[in-house]
This record gives C-alpha cells, structure tokens and sequence, in this order.
DNA sequence: CTCACTTATGGAAGCAGTTCCAAGGAAAAC
DNA sequence: GTTTTCCTTGGAACTGCTTCCATAAGTGAG
C-alpha cells in the first residue's frame, strides 16, 4: 500500500499565521476568545495551506464520533421501505452535521443472544455513538444490542415478540387507527360485508385487525379474518385469499388487505378470476408502498411517512445521547388514510 | 451534554496482564511476534475489562479510515435499484472491515462546480477513504468531486454528458449489448415489426437504442423508434407512446422499451386500451427491476444484476486506495436476458 | 564457554487534534 | 501612579493508539 502523502497540521497553520496552536484550534471551534485581526490571519494561512482538520484527532478528544449506524436487521434486501427511512434518517443527520453509518446484520431467529454476529462497526469502540435500529427485531437481536451498551433507538413496528414491559427508545406508527380509519371510510361508503386480510401471527397485522374489528364492532358487523396457507410471500398469501373471500356467503363488497403486497395480491388474483376492483370488490391496503400507485386503478390505502420516521428516530437518538439516563419513550406516528380509486360507493 | 463514561484503555490492559502496552497493540493486531502464553494473558484480560479498541486513536496513526462514503449524487429518493447497490457495495465492504457511510447530495446539472454544496463528510478531512458516485452525474458535479482530490468510483451508466476522453474509475454494465440480445430473442420469436420507445437524449438509452438497432440491421428490418412529448416520467412516457405505437401501419406486434418504467406504463395503457400482453403485442423491458415480476404476467426484461455493480464500486475503489496512480480503469459488467410472460411465438 | 543470531517484550515518542493554565498587555478602577 | 480586571494568546499536557528502538532472554554454532 502506497503511503498516503502527508497533510497540512494544525501545528504548520500555526506556524503560517504566526500564532500558537491553540488559537488555531479556536478559531476552528469558533469560540469567541480570538480577536479579529488574529482571526483573519488564522483564517487566511488555513486557506492558503488547503489545511482541512483532521476529523479522527477531534473526535478522540471529544469523545463522540457524531456517526450513528443505520442497521438494517433482517436478510431482506433493502427494501424500498426501509430506504426510505434511511434516507429520512440521513437528510435529518446531515442538516446536524451527523454522519451515517450503514451495516447489514445478518442474525436469525432463534441464535442465542450471545450467537449473533455484529458487524464491523459495533466491534469496535467510538467508531459510531448509537444506533438505528429497523429490520424486524426478534428479543434475541435486542438481548444483543443491550450487550454491548450501545445507546439505541428501534424502528418498532416490525418487532416481534417482545413484551410491553420492555424498555428501550421506539419510534413507530399507528397500525390500530390507520386501519380503524381505513374500515370507517368503506364502511361509509355503504359496504356491510367487509373481510380482512392478513397473517394475524406478526403483531403488527394482529394490530391492524384490531382496528378493523373495532371499526366494524362500532357499526355493529360482524368481522371475518381470512387468511391463508404456507403462503410464499405476501403477495403470495393476498393471491391464495383471493378464492377465499369469492368462496364466502354472503359474497363480501370489500377487504381491507393487511398490507400492500396482501393487497396486491388479491388484486391481481381476483382481476384474473375476472373479478373487478372497484366495480365487484373494494379493497384497501396499508403501508402505502411504490406498488400501490402502480397498480390500475391505484389503491386506496394507509400512508405511513417513511422519511418521517427516519427522522424521528434520528432525533430520538440524539436526545438519548444528550441525556442518557433520560426515561425510555416510545413515540407513535399518525397514519394518514389516502383515497384512491379502489373503493366505490355502494 | 453528560459526559460519556471513561472506557478500558489499552494501558489498563496492560496493567491487568502484567505486559507493556506494545504487546497489547501487537496482539491486537496480531502480528506474531507474541508468545502463546502471553497472548493467552492478554486476550483474557481484554476478555475480562470488556476492552473495546477505540477505532479513532488507530485510524490517526493508520492514515485510513477503513470508511468509504456511497454519495447518492441527484434528487432522487433511494431508488430500490441504488438501494440494491448500496446493498452490495456495504456486504462486499463488511467482508474487508471497511465501513461504509450513506450521504445524500442535493445539486442541480447547472450549478457551477464550484457552488456545489458537498455533504458534512467531505468536508472532513480523513472521515473517509473514498467515494462511491451514484445516481445521475453531470459534469459539474465530476468537476467538483475532484477539486477535493478524493478518489472515488463511479457508477457510470448514468453519467450524462461526459465524454470518452474523461478519465476515472468506473463500473457500469453493457446497454448495447443489453438490448441487442433482447431485440434478438424477439425477433427468433418470429416478430419483423418491432418499435423501440425510449427517450434517447439520455445517453444509456440511447446505447440501447444503438443495441436494439444492431439487431433490427442484422437481420434487415427497420427501425422504429418511438418517443412522446413531455412525459412526467418514464412511466408516464410509456402511457404516452402506446398510443403511438398502434396507431402506426403496419402495426407493430413487438415492442422493445428502454427500460421496465417506461415498459410498465407502455402495459398499462395498452391493457386500458384492450390490447393484450403478450397476445396482441409482445414487450420486453430492460433492468429488472421490482415492477417487472409484480405485473402480470410478469416482464420479459434484461436483468442487470445491482449488488454486482455495488461490489465491484468497492472493490474498485479499494484497488484503487492502495494504488493511488495505477491508470483509470472502466469495468462493464455483462447483463442477462430473463424470459418471463411477455414475449409470444408469432 | 563465548559469540552471533533470533525471538519476545517494555515503553518512549509520535500522530493531530483539544484543553487548560499561566502570562502578557491594555483598559478600568482606585 | 499603582492595582485590579479582562481579554488574548502560547504551549505543555493530554487523548488512545501504533511504531520503533533498546534490552532481555533463549538458541545453536564454533
């Protein structure tokens, strides 16, 4: 490895301007403490030597490394969900002069805590000051974490099995109301047999069949789950429960889809069975995917703001660095429900 | 600000073990020259303290970050097809202990260079090693990045304007021969009237063009290429050009589109029209990206395999770290053909 | 038994900054 | 005119590691 040329110190810039090396390092601190002359002399030897301050020598002495990681902790890709948050993460962190560390985790299940490979970045020391977690999150994967001590906050709506009582700093949105509000409006539009479609297993569907069963629990109807078997994906369980709700007497006017890929599904199914979203069925999804634009007509359906929930991570995790013995919060974003054109009036 | 608690310094280390701090330093860096047991001694004493190197004290006297940044270069969200690069870039990364940071970097094609505000991390000095260009890349924005003397890689398929003469690293992968194995396979399928929509002022459209145009010259028959006004966007573009498509005479039965936006919008319209895919008119796309399998039947398209491209950035990148004046080098990664539902036999 | 040559180890110096304390000088107070 | 105070300023000491040199101990040859 060819040597990397050496650099311009603080010590040299010291030297050019005639002054000593601490008010050098004030000037770059802007601390008040430099009289005007000596700071334009400071300011015009560092531009005419290109001198750019090592950023590495600060941080040991400041001891923060104003870098937090962003790890993603499933083997999904990153996926555009997820992107987007990474994006509402960094576009909150550059604007504070923060840096973004990106690292995929590779863990399954059911390793034991102590089983689970971290990556790089978390094996060192004072590389990042906190972490980002989003993925789906298994206890194990947060017995991990709290292992090495590293101040945390997780995107929680994909974790699972994890109990209230657990402690630590969340940011999620607000799967009981975005499908309250969702089932209020085809309920409005006159419909009476509504069928919801999800795997209830992961909490946050369970959640959102919550919110449809209240919805329908106000209007006094009755709720039915369909669901499906061994389904491959999502989009795959959406295609298998498409036959499910035509099979159903009394025929239902809508489905709520526990999310777009569900939804996706059953649109595609029930269009190929000849089968009409609107015209025969109304359908409305959740999450407010890429997909749910591209699909004809595009698809009512729950928005959650990604970006915003990059950025709210982004601040919690601030104001956990600032004051670490602060109690844990857990902040739960609104949905907003936005109409397409899969819903009709009946 | 509270203060961060104080943590295990290799002194203390060294304490503990009844060693110098040079065989702590050594250890840890395993070089050999350590005996067993004191190797043993010390690494149970890490083990013991819960030592954690501090990364930024190495990296000072290293000079190398082991931190390469992936600068997202236009406006654009993080696309699920830079996302899958980004994928690659941090998994081939990850293998090597070297960490990859996300920044985002917001310019227009007509800013001058220097007007162009760079991200919080270049403007450090040894935050990072190198840079990975993604996105769209106008001259000025190359103008820029190498005014900082940063060496860095770029993903050049989506560099506008620049010519061959332009020296820097590049990886990108083969439009021409992309489409000209594509067009190929149609035209076995026994088409003789194929059109080809795209925007061709973008210069990686405009290779498929040429690719599309080899084939259609191989076997004599004549081009045709398709474009619309003010498309909002390359869906939207393809909406616009099925129109045009059938109303030409003779009527194509086969259209090559320059990528699966513009094949996706292409679909659309023309199912709204009543045209069948691929019973009235055969499609093929080209990037493989998420929308391809989602439609139905899923896109005939060229694959270009995205966390390739991401790796070989960074492995390029990282040739190019340790041989700082080795020569430019351009690497074209190979595409591939998937046969999916859209091309029928005629 | 001595000498040359390895191999292992301790720790000072150094990296590129920040911080803090002492000191110089000017202005203000006495 | 002297003392006090305030504002600047210089630079030693420090951060947590790597590197290198000197030394110690061990090994084999002569």
């Amino acid at each position: 490895m060819e040597a990397v040329p050496r650099k311009t110190t603080i010590r040299e810039v010291a030297r050019a301007a005639s002054v000593g090396i601490g008010t050098i390092s004030r000037v770059l601190n802007s601390s008040s403490q430099v009289s005007r002359e000596t700071r334009a002399r400071v300011l015009e030897a560092i531009r005419r030597l290109g001198f750019r301050p090592n950023a590495q020598a600060r941080r040991i002495l400041k001891r923060r490394a104003e870098m937090v990681c962003f790890l993603l902790s499933n083997r999904d890709f990153l996926h555009p969900f997820h992107a987007r948050i990474l994006q509402g993460v960094e576009s909150y962190a550059s604007g504070l002069k923060q840096h973004v560390l990106f690292a995929a985790l590779h863990y399954s299940p059911r390793t034991p805590p102590d089983g689970i490979d971290l990556p790089p970045v978390l094996q060192e020391h004072g590389l990042i000051d906190g972490l980002i977690l989003a993925g789906t999150i298994y206890p194990n994967l947060l017995r991990r974490i709290e292992s090495i001590h590293m101040p945390f906050v997780a995107f929680s709506n994909n974790v699972v099995g994890i109990g209230d009582e657990e402690q630590f700093d969340q940011v999620g949105f607000d799967d009981f109301n975005g499908t309250l509000h969702a089932t209020r409006h085809v309920i409005g539009k006159g419909h009476r047999h509504i069928v919801f479609a999800a795997d209830v297993s992961y909490p946050w569907l369970r959640r959102r069949f919550e919110g449809y069963r209240q919805a329908m629990r106000e209007n006094k109807l009755k709720h039915v789950l369909i669901t499906s078997r061994n389904p491959q994906s999502f989009v795959d369980f959406g295609q298998k429960s498409a036959g499910r709700i035509l099979s159903r007497q009394p025929r239902a006017t809508a489905a709520v889809a526990g999310n777009d890929e569900i939804a996706y599904g059953l649109w595609r199914s029930l269009r190929r069975q000849g089968v009409k979203v609107p015209d025969d069925i109304s359908l409305v999804g959740f999450d407010d995917r890429e997909e749910a634009v591209l699909m004809d007509p595009p698809l009512s359906t729950v928005r959650v703001d990604k970006e915003e929930i990059g950025e709210t991570c982004m601040k919690m995790l601030l104001e956990r660095l600032h004051h670490p013995r602060m109690t844990f919060s857990q902040r739960i974003l609104p949905t907003e429900f936005v109409i397409r054109g899969t819903v009709r009036q009946v």
